[in-house]
DNA sequence: GGGTTATATAACCGCAAGAGAATGTAGCGC
DNA sequence: GCGCTACATTCTCTTGCGGTTATATAACCC
């Protein structure tokens, strides 16, 4: 899972510049205000997530978004996708299952009304 | 953004396991295979960045999923979504725009060394 | 009140990740 | 060939994070 690799603000801002258009390390590093070997290292692990391809063009390389590897994440929110639209139904209508009123010392299980 | 909060798979497990249903800490150490103070620390990240929510009930806390904050995923996710569907004919389509150096385009695709 | 349960916090440790400097390497122009 | 450009890799350092044990806190039961 590629979470821990667009955990870096700096992964997802250089996905988000090649999102755009393919680019060079230079143009990359420059954009972002590092060092080129920082640059490299940041390229190397989305190369290694799969999220981005190289072209080789004489010494330069074009950095190209490959956006397959985040199908990932968009299958690990599914499950969740729908509550945030029916929540205050759905959630709302799970916790009256649960156990509430902090007063209420002995008494743990509310009885709810359906 | 949340994202180095799910970063953690015991954290997304955590997350996993609420999305059934809201459970006490004690009942996320026994699964998660943790000791409970690590269980605490995990909660007390997802509780800051507001995935999840307390209630008291006595001693025990319930843990309830608050998946709103996945919401911020989904929308930095969405300017990639179009791109896995229509991939080949879109980004090969980009790729054609770029300085492929027309006089040796083709035979310098090879990696030697790497 | 005393003891127990349930959880949080603190203190500490080990490791891995990110940053920078130095170096290695491939391809170009001359 | 030589030097230069563009980039990768290696090394070291430091910081932060996840893990644990130990301790604190709060509410229950007796």
């Amino acid at each position: 899972m590629p979470f821990d690799v667009l955990a870096e603000p700096v992964r997802r801002q250089i996905l988000d510049l090649l999102r755009e258009r393919p680019r060079m390390v230079g143009e990359l590093t420059e954009t972002l205000g590092l060092s080129q070997p920082g640059t490299s290292k940041h390229l190397r692990v989305l190369r290694d997530a799969g999220l981005v391809r190289v072209r080789r063009d004489a010494q330069r390389r074009w950095y190209e978004l490959n956006p397959e590897p985040l199908r990932h994440i968009d299958e690990w929110l599914t499950p969740y996708r729908w509550m945030w639209d029916s929540r205050l139904d759905a959630l709302e209508r799970h916790l009256d299952t649960m156990p509430d009123e902090p007063e209420h010392s002995g008494d743990d299980q509310r009885d709810p009304h359906e």
